[in-house]
DNA sequence: CATGCTATAATTTGATCATATTCTTCAGCG
DNA sequence: CGCTGAAGAATATGATCAAATTATAGCATG
């Protein structure tokens, strides 16, 4: 839960209070030290910024339309302006936020036509990853599956929407990873990033009582090791989920 | 013929007169008067870069394999560190260089199985772009279509290496825009950056004068509005170009 | 005494920051 | 209603720090 902790408008540089007389208790906390404070402590700090970044527009925490300024997170995440840039930059040119006319970032808000291409590739490519996948389980990865899938169950069943976005992530994640297929796993990643800003508006409406997915048949068609049937059930959940989002983007008139 | 001016040990700054001694005439040239140096100067200088980069990398000047530093790069385009950090970390994003080890950045390699990854999303997504742009023809853009493949001819028979290259790629992005779907184009639009710096490869095995192609059968599907078709022979282009890869890529030691 | 290995010094390069410059916007004024 | 100027934000620079690779020198061993 460590993406949750930041409030959207923090990002728009409301704290006026500029460094001199402010934080008061907060001596500069070198913000390399937050990790694991120990071993291997490498990690270069736009690396830092860039999966915090991540993982707000992806869990929801920036909802579609919303602006994001440079200073807003070198002062939220009290990180410097070049690796704010740095991690800016790589989140536009992976669609995950636009430049939107001149000088002003936003994260985008999804179009019909958008989900429809997405839906598209979505539905070619994560059947055959699906079918990689199949091909190359092995026991002990089936078991990390069935493990995602049930703490995914658990954060539906506690209505604890964050959970479920993340572990619904970390399940098609973690399949893609077994595939071995680096270019194609990116590029489906990569697709996550346009809609994931809007699924928490799919559960805003529905909440989490609602939300089918084909999880369990995808494990049993996993375990019988028949790839071709996983393919056909990624087909069909992936479907179904590109459909709940079509209906919350009818439905809605957008939230911003 | 703006992206073969620069020679590739010049990245490496290898340069060793630093400044105070150097270039003789070239007084500082500011960045930003090469364009128009007219009308709507306003293309910042990574996005500048970026292109520049772009460009060599798709087009083959800069080798698979090939390191690229930070420095030598501020040297040879003559720009700031944090435009170029930028640009590499934008084209790092997107699959056109990597971080190999340790803050070692280089073009890397196109390997049996990523040329097959590479294949399989081509021979998905190109040819529903395809059947989009021929649902979108106009008699306009197919004469700009059948420009362009005259020019791909031209340069073909001048043994132009380059030329083809280029307007080769210009071809397909043609029909990537006509397509009206920004988000498969730009997916596409990326995979190029992974096999083009293999692509001058088969072009120093084979030559220009064996590089055959279905351009012509597609514009010919275009003029007669059949979209399956169109569709059809694209995946014919794409698997054709693809094997001609994996030849070069069998046939060579990979050239470093 | 020569050769090879390890440890240390130097140079190169990447990462970060503070600062200057440019552009956009918006408010006040003619 | 348009123009001008001020404020704020993004772009870009150069300096500084840290890490890593390479070069060098000293030591040990044959």
């Amino acid at each position: 839960m460590v993406y949750a902790f930041m409030q959207n408008e923090m990002l728009q540089h409301t704290a006026k209070q500029d460094g001199k007389t402010a934080p008061m208790g907060s001596e500069k906390t070198d913000p390399r030290l937050l990790p694991a404070a120990d071993a291997a402590v490498k990690t270069p700090i736009h690396q830092h910024v860039y999966e915090r970044l991540r993982k707000m527009i992806l869990f929801g925490d920036l909802a579609p339309g919303q602006g994001v300024t440079i200073q807003g997170l070198t002062a939220a995440l009290d990180a410097g302006m070049t690796p704010v840039r740095e991690a800016i930059r790589r989140l536009i040119s992976e669609g995950a936020l636009t430049h939107l006319g001149n000088r002003r970032v936003t994260v985008p808000e999804l179009t019909h036509a958008g989900l429809e291409e997405l839906g598209f590739m979505r539905e070619t490519l994560e059947p055959e990853l699906t079918k990689r996948a199949a091909n190359r389980m092995t026991d002990g990865r089936l078991n990390a599956l069935h493990d995602c899938d049930n703490a995914l169950n658990l954060a539906i069943d506690r209505g604890d929407v964050g959970g479920y976005l993340m572990q619904n992530y970390s399940f098609h994640r973690m399949i893609y990873d077994l595939a071995e297929a680096p270019i194609m796993a990116a590029t489906v990643d990569r697709l996550w990033l346009r809609f994931g800003p809007s699924l928490r508006g799919v559960c805003g409406r529905y909440g989490t009582s609602n939300l089918p997915d084909k999880h369990a048949e995808l494990l049993a068609a996993f375990a019988a090791g028949d790839a071709a049937l996983a393919g056909e059930v990624m087909a069909g959940d992936v479907a179904q989920g590109m459909t709940q989002i079509r209906a919350a983007l009818d439905g809605l008139p957008i939230p911003r």
